[in-house]
DNA sequence: GGTTGACCTCCACCTAAGTCGAAGTTGTTT
DNA sequence: AAACAACTTCGACTTAGGTGGAGGTCAACC
């Protein structure tokens, strides 16, 4: 435990988090990040911007925007200790939102495993034919599939 | 049960679908769904399209490009029945993605969880803090954190 | 103290996933 | 058969999330 480096240039934390250098201060451009200077003007980064890279990476794996992502840490003020409420905040509001997620994946996943289990070559009990569509009924008013991509805040 | 339309003009589609006819146009031109034609070289839908597109747009909802959901649906012929080893292919491929992104979800949400249960207040041991970054130890040759974002083929 | 690589800004460009509008055609309704 | 909504193509534009290069500066080593 000699010598920890107090702050990383920006090849260095591109090194080490994988995200190129024209990425991180795209993202610091948009707030994710934050960056001291040198008198020279260089980017000096706290070890901490590692796993907040690895939160925003994390997050936009999923299918969440860099703004989801802003909005969410920019709840958490950089310069003060987060409050309880600080954390409930970002936490109770994700939380639903990851939840849906998760439960949309695992009924995409399910739908194509007992499709593939169940021996249906004919594709009538496929998810590409009841693929909750069973609202096609006759008649006007058939009600919409819940609209997809909102990108809620 | 009187007169299930056989076919469904674009305008049908977008208004079952929620999807805008924009959107169909586009889809059609990228491959994911086909259309018939009339005489007058208007679009008419078969109604099996809306369970494509409630499937292309679960993917997409989950962070799966349209490219992804090509490749897959490529995969199914749309004019010949699919066989076994077709669906195999389709969902074997993609139940190793999706099991990597609902769990990556799952983690994501867990860590919040556990974060605004254990009282952290000064972020100590917060994901913010402890975000899979444990290797970030002296000397050269830390291990990088997997690369997040490949849309993986 | 000079060279070399890492860094800086700015700007143009890129892909994905669409949207919008113009100008013309079709289909339905009266 | 006239009106009008719904359709057609095509090309320009948009937003998100970046990449790449030009032209110049900084820092670290010999």
């Amino acid at each position: 435990m000699s010598k920890l480096p107090e702050v990383l240039t920006i090849g260095q934390v591109a090194e080490r988090s994988g995200v190129p250098h024209t990425a991180l201060r795209f993202y610091e451009e948009r707030g994710l990040i934050a960056s001291e200077r040198t008198a020279g003007n260089q980017r000096r980064y706290a070890r901490s911007v590692l796993r907040r890279l690895a939160f925003i990476r994390t997050a936009q794996r999923v299918g969440l925007s860099l703004e989801d992502v802003h909005a969410a840490l920019a709840t958490l003020p950089d310069n003060r200790t987060p409050t309880k409420s600080d954390w409930s905040r970002l936490s109770t509001s994700w939380q639903t939102e990851l939840d849906a997620r998760i439960d949309a994946l695992r009924r995409l996943r399910d739908r194509l495993t007992s499709c593939i289990g169940c021996g249906c070559l004919s594709l009538r009990s496929c998810f590409l034919h009841n693929f909750e569509d069973e609202q096609a009924v006759d008649g006007p008013g058939a009600p919409k599939l819940k609209p997809v991509i909102e990108g809620g805040t």
